[in-house]
DNA sequence: GTGCTCATGAGAATCATTCTCCCACGCGGA
DNA sequence: TCCGCGTGGGAGAATGATTCTCATGAGCAC
């Protein structure tokens, strides 16, 4: 969600374990922590280690490929996304995210950042519930 | 910014260590991570233990007398607010932090939640910078 | 095929945070 | 004022996510 550089890494070199990454979170729909997907990768037979799942991310989220989201208890989660400038609706319950893409809040934050004269600016936001899938089956 | 519970935790029990952690948030503005804290309270002099601060600060939290923020390296901020629902405006630079309380956002993020059908909705909303100060100093 | 790199894997290292255990102090009652 | 209970505090170990190290293996250009 940083606007920041994008110094080109060069041809990033082909593997199975950073396609096998990618193949993961393409077929899954909501945040996953890179823990999670290490095990969902071994859990099928792909042998890949913790660490590459790592390193995989970070590369992919360097491309723009994924998304971060950091939740209160200090993991990290992922998403495949589309590269452009969005947010994240959440479903508390499920995981289940829709991408929300509103020139409103964008305009908004620029506006209170020139009221107090920040300038560089870049925003986060996320919004948490319960998707109506959830809600009725809780009812 | 969770608008949970507060089971009421009983008349909590005055200390040195808490009043000191307390005081130190009061005088400062920025966002400051437990590690922070603890290292300038042990600087001036004020002995205190790490779990300490973490325990006071977390009672603080529950308190609604503190938000807390994390950052994207993992480490939890900690700033004395004003308890009200509002979002902050955080320099990159220098850690200054203003409290923005804009009902536009509040009605966005209703909305957005609303037409995909989530209930119960919680936002998180930060807006991170260069203060007027920082970027006229950086110049 | 050859060689140069860069990616990988296993485990150690790091770092923030939490837990454990035990001691000491605050506070209410005698 | 003195006593005892219970909560708060300190030190350090434990935990859990993430990153680093380093030797080995796999892409890719020629």
């Amino acid at each position: 969600m940083s606007v920041t550089e994008q110094p080109e890494g060069g041809p990033r070199r082909q593997s199975r374990q950073r396609n096998a990454v990618l193949a993961l979170l393409d077929e899954l729909d909501g945040f996953r922590s890179a823990q999670d997907l290490h095990a969902l990768l071994r859990e099928r037979g792909d042998s890949v280690g913790l660490a590459t799942v790592y390193r995989a991310l970070q590369a992919l989220v360097d491309d723009g490929q994924l998304d971060v989201l950091r939740s209160t208890d200090g993991e990290a989660a992922y998403r495949r996304c589309s590269s452009s400038h969005h947010h994240h609706l959440v479903c508390r319950s499920c995981g289940r995210t829709v991408e929300v893409a509103d020139p409103p809040v964008e305009r908004w934050a620029a506006r209170i950042a020139a009221e107090h004269g920040f300038v560089d600016v870049q925003h986060d936001v996320e919004v948490f519930g319960t998707c109506a899938a959830c809600a009725a089956a809780r009812a």
